[in-house]
DNA sequence: CATCTTATGTGAACAGTGTTCGCAATGTCA
DNA sequence: TGACATTGCGAACACTGTTCACATAAGATG
């Protein structure tokens, strides 16, 4: 039951967390200025304490927030399991391309630097929004898998660490310790690919836009999965 | 001829820089300070103005000097033709970890969120550094393409841009315009590692350090480029 | 209804920042 | 010597995040 002290409290947080995203869309993240969205929204500076601890408290709100809105894109890019694994991938690294594309800064905000000071919490939500869609792409590995199309001889031993993170995903999700560096690895290959776009790094050569560039470079990451590409 | 003056004031420039990277080094790059560095160097904020236009212009020149720095360290581990291009390539993305590694902030003043307010100068002195580095690397895969080593049927058909970067490599360096796409994916797909790596979102996976995985990765990289890897 | 308590919002203040300006001191050169 | 550019400083301005004492409003309790 919420009550109605508890229904404006949501609002303004609302109201205060839109007005921070406007500003950080136009200007970045680093010049999210607490004093900015007071005015913005109509409230005195201080009066902001009532709702978070300061500016870094913010800010791990809307970190939390950009991780999960990443993740919730590319799971509901990858979920329909009825796909072919092959498509369900590309189209997750498609979604994860797009959301970066559209929200630069808030890609930035959460892969780029850290804001001084502050300390993701242990355990907190946004490690949690972070694995969560690191397991979007591990469920479409582990359909390849269960299914065939991924042959899982293209593995490689495992270290430590790899077994003790295939040990920790979730049930349902089976991905031999041996795969994890390898889908690790194809992570990073897009998540590379996504970066420089977004900063700009490969404008000299692609001034009109990468689509066709990433498209061969997802051709490359399926093949080294050694997922057969779909034809469409 | 350089007289006492200009002497002087090339020497208190480097004791600006020093000081500032050393505030970059401990606290970020985002929360470097003019009066921080006014402190340290013994001098007045204002005095600072003689030599630089502001905050904003003493980063731009410190941009430049990461760039320039980790140029050099990708030629040096890379300049040798006399070694495979197999070894020359692996080296060389070596060198651009071990970098970033060793100076992570610097890492990320270059490739992470871009400083609100900054814009490259068009064909400054920073695009300058990072085709510099580019080049490091261009050449080896020329040097391969040259001996054999690299089979250029790998290639894939190019688009305008690319065809337009490989014409305006320097002279004795001859990629094709089909390696280009190839080798900037390659570059991607190390660049994302070491991104990841450098803003510790591997950690879960690597606690101890990634090694193990990155020399994996650049196996896969150099499988990639059909650069046969070379048995240490 | 009246009262007590909690939640919400404010204005003033403090310490910090980047930046500008006028002025003094110093070095360089004719 | 004089003329001139270079270098540095202190004070000031506008901005930032943050804290504090205080007022007001809303909800709960007698």
């Amino acid at each position: 039951m919420t009550t109605r002290r508890e229904r404006l409290r949501a609002e303004t947080i609302d109201e205060i967390k839109a007005a921070a995203l406007d500003q950080i869309a136009r200007e970045g993240a680093p010049s999210l200025s607490l004093r900015g969205v007071a005015r913005d929204i109509g409230m005195s500076p201080a009066g902001l304490y009532r709702y978070y601890d300061g500016r870094d408290d913010l800010l791990t709100d809307l970190i939390t927030d950009a991780y999960t809105d990443l993740a919730v894109a590319v799971e509901s890019a990858t979920v329909d399991d009825a796909r072919p694994s092959a498509e369900r991938f590309a189209d997750g690294v498609r979604a994860y391309r797009a959301w970066a594309l559209a929200h630069p800064n808030r890609f930035l905000l959460i892969f780029g630097t850290p804001i001084p000071g502050y300390e993701a919490p242990e355990g907190g939500p946004t490690v949690e929004a972070n694995q969560r869609m690191g397991r979007a792409f591990f469920a479409v590995a582990a359909a390849g898998l269960a299914d065939g199309s991924i042959d899982p001889a293209i593995g490689r031993a495992a270290t430590p660490g790899e077994i003790a993170a295939a040990g920790a995903m979730p049930d349902g999700i089976g991905v031999p310790p041996e795969m994890i560096g390898l889908l690790l690895g194809t992570w990073s290959h897009w998540h590379g690919l996504v970066s420089l776009e977004v900063t700009h790094q490969l404008d000299w050569v692609y001034p009109d836009g990468a689509e066709e560039f990433v498209e061969a470079e997802i051709d490359r990451m399926l093949e080294g999965l050694g997922l057969s590409q779909p034809r469409s």
